[in-house]
RNA sequence: GCGCCUGUGGCCCAACGGAUAGGGCACUAGCCUCCGGAGCUAGUGAUACAGGUUCGAUUCCUGUCAGGCGCACCA
């Protein structure tokens, strides 16, 4: 028997690919999905499909062919995947579905099971360091609900490559000097004038929320009228974002501030590093960096007329201190609102001599937040705004967090507060945590240790058991899509699968009170799947309750 | 005007270009002498429109219609 068997079913797929056409280039790898429906087998491929265009042939055909070379493989004497793989056939429009055996599975629920005091967490030999930009909001507010959004995103996101073996570092990018601190300090000065009695004309463009006034209130109570404004309210916002943060889960390695870039001089030095390469010229008194080259639509200025940076000179600085720290994959979380900058900013890491793929953008599409099915109005003008902290304080961070990561990220999701809240059937966060509380309460009245060595596995045949198991054990499977999509949202998916799986075994099945062998491999199957559920849970950041 | 995202049953969402388009809610009918009914089983019902590419399109391309967002020498 074999363990992790998709890396061999490809090679046996590529061996036959090779005796059946022997002058065949075909630069695709094989790939293994998991079928549409488990009536197909438990993995399947659709390489007779993709093949049709190159051989000219139907694709059922060379399904057929295919099929002959592959069982000959399977069935030459000692391979390794002759006990795991139970039957293999050509099916539909050239699918080639493998049908494993239940004698594989039961292996590998024992292996979950042995393994279940340590982690499942796996190393393929990826260690390549990463490092994950998010949330990254200006220091000027609290967080609003599409930071909460990226925060989750990203933290899971960071916990899923983790799992996978990557060096992953979690980074917020600090924005502490420019105009947006500027107007941050102005509006403290006039909220302190105001309270001095002085009569005040309020800017729009200043900060209208009430926290300016509480900033304000503090100042004046401290008596520190006199302090650097600007630094005084970053810093005290920085704070209410860290607590913020920390309440929902999140927690950088980093806080990298742009001031700090700037005082070490590493932007003037990426400048004439530019110049150099020739990726820099001057017109209209601006200093203009040479995208286009690199596939930008037009080129773009990095030092205005005025002889201050625009937002893209310190980027440009700040992605080469990134590869320079030792980095070698760099994954952005922004909102659609900079979806326009992303060239630019490949463009730029093209011109530090770094492949394109070394910078991966993941946009976060906007969070709507709804209550009772009608959209809660937001002006961020005005201040008026949902934050972070009041959802926090309304639904929660389990099921926030779970309803951020429920629609792929780069759909739109529509969040409802009073759905969130609820505890029924209607919320997914109660349903999935409910099979962990489950499992928990048969475990707790369960006697006695499992003895390994009269453990016997292969009683797990019913439907309901098989399912259970084949669902665990598409787990790694699972994570390997969240990887390769850079999105968690299928692991929320995949945990409500899971969860229904247990729930249709447990309405079938007693555990407790069987004859002794299969009481045993039953509770072998429950502590299984809450091994799985709780790490699929920690993933999400979300609690894992033993009652509820 | 240009760019991005999204149009799938009454409502919310799935489906690397692949098999009979899945699931949840709601609705209807069932399931507790038995490990937690916050559960389980069954039923009704859908790809915005028009073309194109393909052996095959919900998916890719073009156009139309509808909704959301963004278009700086702002950050």
């Amino acid at each position: 028997m074999k363990k992790n068997i998709q890396p061999y079913i490809v090679d046996v797929l590529k061996d036959a690919l090779k005796k059946s056409w022997p002058d065949l280039i075909f630069k695709e790898e094989p790939i293994l999905d998991l079928p549409s429906d488990s009536r197909f087998g438990e993995l399947s491929s659709n390489i007779a499909l993709r093949l049709s265009k190159p051989l000219k042939k139907s694709p059922r055909d060379i399904a057929l062919l295919l099929l002959e070379n592959v069982k000959k493989e399977l069935n030459s004497k000692g391979h390794p995947l002759r006990d795991c793989v139970k039957e293999v056939k050509a099916e539909g429009a050239g699918f080639i579905n493998f049908y494993l055996a239940d004698r594989y599975f039961q292996e590998e629920l024992g292996d979950i099971y042995l393994k279940r005091e340590i982690s499942l967490r796996q190393d393929y030999g990826r260690k390549k360091p990463v490092l994950i930009e998010f949330v990254s909001a200006n220091p000027t507010g609290p967080l609003s609900v599409a930071h909460a959004r990226q925060a989750v995103v990203g933290d899971v996101l960071a916990n899923i490559m983790l799992f996978l073996g990557f060096k992953v570092k979690r980074e917020y990018y600090l924005n502490d000097e420019g105009n947006q601190i500027n107007i941050l300090g102005n509006s403290i000065a006039l909220r302190l004038k105001e309270l001095s009695g002085e009569n005040i004309e309020f800017p729009e463009d200043h900060y209208q929320g009430e926290y300016i006034r509480d900033i304000a209130r503090e100042i004046k109570a401290k008596g520190l009228e006199s302090r650097d404004l600007c630094e005084y309210g970053t810093r005290y916002i920085l704070n209410v974002i860290k607590k913020e943060l920390a309440d929902f889960g999140v927690k950088f390695d980093y806080w990298y501030s742009q001031k700090s870039l700037r005082k070490s001089g590493k932007i003037k030095k990426v400048f004439s590093f530019l110049r150099k390469k020739d990726f820099l010229f001057e017109q209209e008194g601006a200093l203009w960096f040479k995208s286009t080259i690199f596939g930008d639509d037009k080129d773009r200025v990095v030092i205005k007329s005025d002889g201050s940076y625009t937002y893209l000179a310190p980027d440009i600085a700040y992605h080469r201190e990134k590869f320079r720290r030792g980095f070698r994959l760099l994954i952005n979380l922004w909102g659609p609102d900079h979806h326009g900058y992303i060239n630019r900013l490949k463009a730029a890491v093209m011109a530090l001599g770094k492949p394109a793929g070394s910078l991966s953008v993941i946009i976060v599409q906007l969070a709507s937040i709804f209550r009772e099915g009608k959209p809660v109005q937001m002006s961020t003008r005005r201040g008026q705004y949902i934050t972070l902290r009041e959802i926090l304080d309304e639904v929660g961070k389990d099921a926030s967090r779970f309803f951020f990561l429920m629609r792929r990220t780069s759909s739109h999701l529509d969040f409802d507060l009073e759905v969130a809240k609820k505890q029924t059937a209607e919320n997914p966060v109660y349903y999935t945590q409910y099979a962990y509380a489950r499992i928990s309460g048969i475990l707790r009245n369960c006697p006695g240790k499992i003895d390994l060595r009269r453990l016997d596995l292969s009683l797990l045949k019913e439907k309901e058991e098989i399912a259970l198991i084949k669902k665990l054990w598409q787990f790694s499977f699972t994570l390997e899509i969240c990887l390769k999509t850079q999105d968690p949202y299928m692991l929320t998916v995949y945990l409500q699968e899971l969860a229904e799986s247990f729930h249709c075994f447990y309405d079938q099945h007693r555990v407790l009170g069987q004859e002794a062998k299969l009481t045993q491999a039953r509770v072998v199957l429950l502590e299984a799947t809450k091994v799985v559920l709780s790490e699929g849970l920690k993933l999400l950041g979300i609690s894992r309750p033993e009652k509820m």
